[in-house]
DNA sequence: TGAGTTATAGTCAGTTTGACAATAAGTGGC
DNA sequence: GCCACTTATTGTCAAACTGACTATAACTCA
C-alpha cells in the first residue's frame, strides 16, 4: 500500500507495533555503584534519523505479543530475558510524524554485567551491530535525545520497575543464580536510587520465603566472606497474561482531563 | 478488503481493537449489601452469535486509545466515567476464530444505582438498547457465557480493581459527591468481598487527607445519622498516560514460560 | 420510654519499620 | 604476629500500624 501524502496516511487504520524497555545491571565508571543500564537502536531512516530508539518492530502475524517482545530483544542484545512484561500500549495521535503508529511496549530484565557505553552489550561476543549500544537508563541527557515519545516510554518503565522491586522477586533476576544480600541490596539501591540499611534489608529479605541460604560463601573479597543465597521461587521469564502487579507503593503523578464525545454505536461489531 | 478464507486471513496484519470493562456499585435483590455490576452487549453475528460479550470496536484512525474506550463507554451506557484506565492489550493468536484481532482493554468506573439485571443501566431513560444488559461482576454463571476470551479479561479487571480500592482514592469514584463513611465501607466490601471493622476502617480513612468531614449530617435514615464526607483529591475520570499504580497488595497467580525463537533483526523499521 | 441499630471514639496486644549498637570474620599494613 | 579497617551478621528499642474488641452517643420505632 502506498499513500500520496500525510493527509492519506492519517486516514488509514493505525499501524501496530511490539518495541521494549531492557534493563541490566552494570557497574558504573563514574559513579561507584551499579546503576541501571538499557540497549537503544539507532534510527537509519526518517523519521529521527540518526537518534537513538527503544528496540522495536511490527508484529508478526503469528506473532503473540509476547513472542514478539521476547524476538526483538533477542535480535538487539543476543540475550534471552529474565524477565518480561507488557508494560503500556501507548497510541497517541502525535507519536510519530509519519503514519499513526499504536506501540504495545514490554519492559524487561536481562543479565550480565558487561554492557560497555556505545559497545557490545552483554551479549556483546555474538554481535557487533554499531546501532546497538547500552546507555545509562536514568541519565536525563540519553532520555532528552531519544526518538518518539520514547522518553515517557523509558521513565513509566523505571517508574514500573521501582514499584515492582519494592515487592521483590526481581532483583535476583538481575543476578546470577547465586547471589549474596549485598549483592541484592545493590540491585535495589540502584533501582530506587537510595541507600538501604544492611541489616534492615537483611530482616526482610530473610522474612521472605523464595531466598534460601546455601551453605557457600563467596571467597576472593577483601573482607568477612558473605554467605550466598539462591532463588527457590517461580523463575519463568515472563507471564503469558495480564502481569498481575505485586506491590506498587508511591504517590500517582497530576493527570489531565479527557472530554470524551458521543459516539455512534460501537458495540456492533466483530471486534473481541 | 476482502479474504476468500481463514488461512489467507492469518496472515494479514492483526486488526486493531479497543475495549472497556465497566464497573458501577447496585443493590443487589439476592444478596443483602452492593455489589458490583458491568454492562454487556448481545452479540449479532459470528463469532460467538447471541453470547454476551464487552462493549468495544475498532480504533478510529483520529481517535486517541483513551477515546476510544470513553466513546465506546458512552454508546453502551450513556454515562462518562469517573475514572478510566488502560487494563492490559490482549494480543493472543487463538482470541477470535476468524481474523486475528488484538484489543487494547480499558477498565472504568461509573455511578449510578439503576442498572437492573437484563434492563436499561444507570443512563436507562436514554437508551432501551435490548442488546445491551447490565448484570454481577462476579457471577460464575455470567462469566462462564462470555463470547472470545472476555471471561479472563473480566477477571483480571476484577483483580485490578482489588488491588487498586486497597490504596483508596477509588471508592468515591463509585459514589456520588457527598458520602457517609459507612457508604465508602460498603464499597470496599463489595469490591473485596469480605466484610470490614467500622471503626478500623473509619480508623484508615481519617487518616487520609483527601477525605474531608463536611457539617452535613445524612437524614432520613433509621438510627443516628451519619456524618457527610467529600473527596478533596484528584476527580479527573482518567489518565491520558500510563495508569501510575498505586497499592496492590496480593499474591501473584502461577505463570507459564515461553520460549522466544530466533527472529530476525528488528530494529530496522519505522515504527515507534 | 426503652429496645434496637448504627455512628463514633478509645483501648490493647501483636506486628512491622527505621535507626542504631554490638559482635564476628575476613584482609592488608607494619 | 598484631592491629587497624571493612564488611557481614545479629540484636535492641521505640515509633507506627493493624486487627480485635469495648464503650459511648444518637437516632428510630414499637
Amino acid at each position: 500500500m502506498d499513500y500520496a501524502n500525510v493527509a492519506e496516511r492519517r486516514e488509514q487504520p493505525p499501524a501496530l507495533a511490539v518495541s521494549t524497555v531492557i534493563f541490566a545491571l552494570r557497574e558504573d565508571g563514574n559513579v561507584g555503584r551499579k546503576t541501571l543500564w538499557l540497549p537503544l537502536v539507532r534510527r537509519t531512516r526518517e523519521p529521527f534519523k540518526g537518534r537513538w530508539a527503544l528496540p522495536g518492530g511490527p508484529l508478526g502475524a503469528r506473532q503473540s505479543l509476547q513472542d514478539a517482545a521476547a524476538a526483538n530483544l533477542l535480535a538487539t542484545t543476543g540475550l534471552v530475558p529474565q524477565y518480561l512484561e507488557q508494560l503500556y500500549a501507548f497510541g497517541g495521535l502525535d507519536r510519530s510524524p509519519s503514519r499513526r503508529v499504536v506501540s504495545i511496549v514490554y519492559w524487561a530484565l536481562v543479565r550480565g554485567d558487561g554492557p560497555a557505553p556505545g559497545g557490545a552489550g552483554p551479549g556483546g561476543a555474538l554481535r557487533e551491530d554499531p546501532n546497538v549500544a547500552w546507555y545509562r537508563a536514568e541519565d536525563p541527557a540519553v532520555l532528552a535525545d531519544l526518538a518518539f515519545d520514547h522518553r515517557q516510554i523509558v521513565e513509566y518503565a523505571l517508574w514500573r520497575l521501582r514499584n515492582k522491586v519494592e515487592y521483590g522477586s526481581i532483583a535476583h533476576r538481575l543476578l546470577g543464580e547465586r547471589f549474596t544480600l549485598a549483592q541484592v541490596r545493590e540491585v535495589y539501591e540502584a533501582v530506587l536510587g537510595r541507600a538501604l540499611d544492611p541489616a534492615n534489608f537483611r530482616r526482610q529479605l530473610r522474612g521472605t520465603p523464595d531466598i534460601e541460604a546455601t551453605d557457600e560463601f563467596l571467597q576472593g573479597g577483601k573482607h568477612r566472606p558473605p554467605r550466598l543465597y539462591r532463588y527457590t521461587g517461580d523463575t519463568t521469564p515472563a507471564a503469558t497474561g495480564p502481569p498481575l502487579p505485586q506491590h506498587p507503593a508511591q504517590a500517582a503523578p497530576p493527570r489531565q482531563a479527557s472530554h470524551p464525545e458521543h459516539h455512534p454505536a460501537l458495540h456492533e461489531t466483530d471486534t473481541p
